[in-house]
DNA sequence: TTCCCTGCAAAGCATTTGCATCAAA
DNA sequence: TTTGATGCAAATGCTTTGCAGGGAA
């Protein structure tokens, strides 16, 4: 249950507030708290934890509201979605400077995150060679990870 | 609705049925006629294209069948199945040496293909330095293609 | 009052599963 | 003949939607 450092998160949801009043969207109990949830940490959630860590913290929030707010969230490109292949979506925050790619592990289904600056400069630069105007892209190495490693051979 | 060399086609749907007896799978009519279908296109077919394509020659196979086929040409690894973040998954060949990516236009939802020599060679050795055993890997571009930029300037 | 966000329940949809039947080996 | 693949329909599970109720301006 990593978190990012408190300021970070405040910063981030100070910039969701600001963003829904610029897209007169009124800032809502739900809505803060839905996004306190998802920009204060540093997994990768479902939208099962994100209503578990609500209800932990004495939060009632409708799942319709959870679904709707993490839409709000995906569209102000604080929060990005990702599909893992597993049941469910996952959500991360994506503060400024967060680029990050991501290792799957097919055995236990753990999700690491890895940088690359070279591998960044690149994927853009491809896609203009196709003519593409290029928005945003999703790296994913699927395998088997160190832990999972080991506890085959032993 | 393009489509491989058609000798190509048919050496893939061959090591299909290959790959079925090896494993003591019954080689059927239905499984026959739907890895033809998916073995023999070069789009990303989504399994209501795969149907239509199926009724379109006169075969009749169950949606049902049609998935479970889908499973066992995945595990074969002949074919690759895909979520570009549309409604529903997307299957395409994977013939020898064909490893390549995508650019997924967010306007009109087509897909390219592109392949990349470094690229393909770079993950597996980033995955090395994170301890993962690296298996296949998935990279994905979004943006604008080339004719709807066109379309919002014209 | 007016607007529209929220929450509940119902609906949607792609995918999976149970089971009787039928075809492959 | 035996096995298990198929097809239909029902079930599943995540996500979305309809709509009445409620809070804010």
């Amino acid at each position: 249950m990593a978190r990012l450092a408190s300021g970070e998160a405040e910063a981030l949801l100070g910039s969701f507030r600001e963003w829904l009043r610029r897209h007169g969207q009124p800032v809502t109990r739900q809505r803060d708290q839905v996004a306190a949830v998802v920009l204060g940490s540093t997994d990768h959630l479902s939208v099962e934890q994100i209503q578990e860590r609500l209800q932990a913290q004495g939060a009632t929030v409708g799942l319709a509201t959870v679904y709707r707010t993490l839409d709000l969230l995906v569209q102000s490109g604080m929060v990005r979605g990702h599909d893992f292949g597993q049941r469910s979506r996952r959500y991360e925050p994506m503060g400024p400077g967060s680029v990050h790619e991501h290792l799957i592990c097919t055995r236990c289904g753990k999700v690491e995150e890895f940088t690359h600056e070279r591998l960044e400069r690149m994927l853009p630069i491809i896609a203009d060679e196709y003519g593409f105007q290029p928005d945003r892209h999703r790296v994913e190495i699927y395998g088997v990870c160190r832990e999972c490693q080991r506890r085959v051979l032993g």
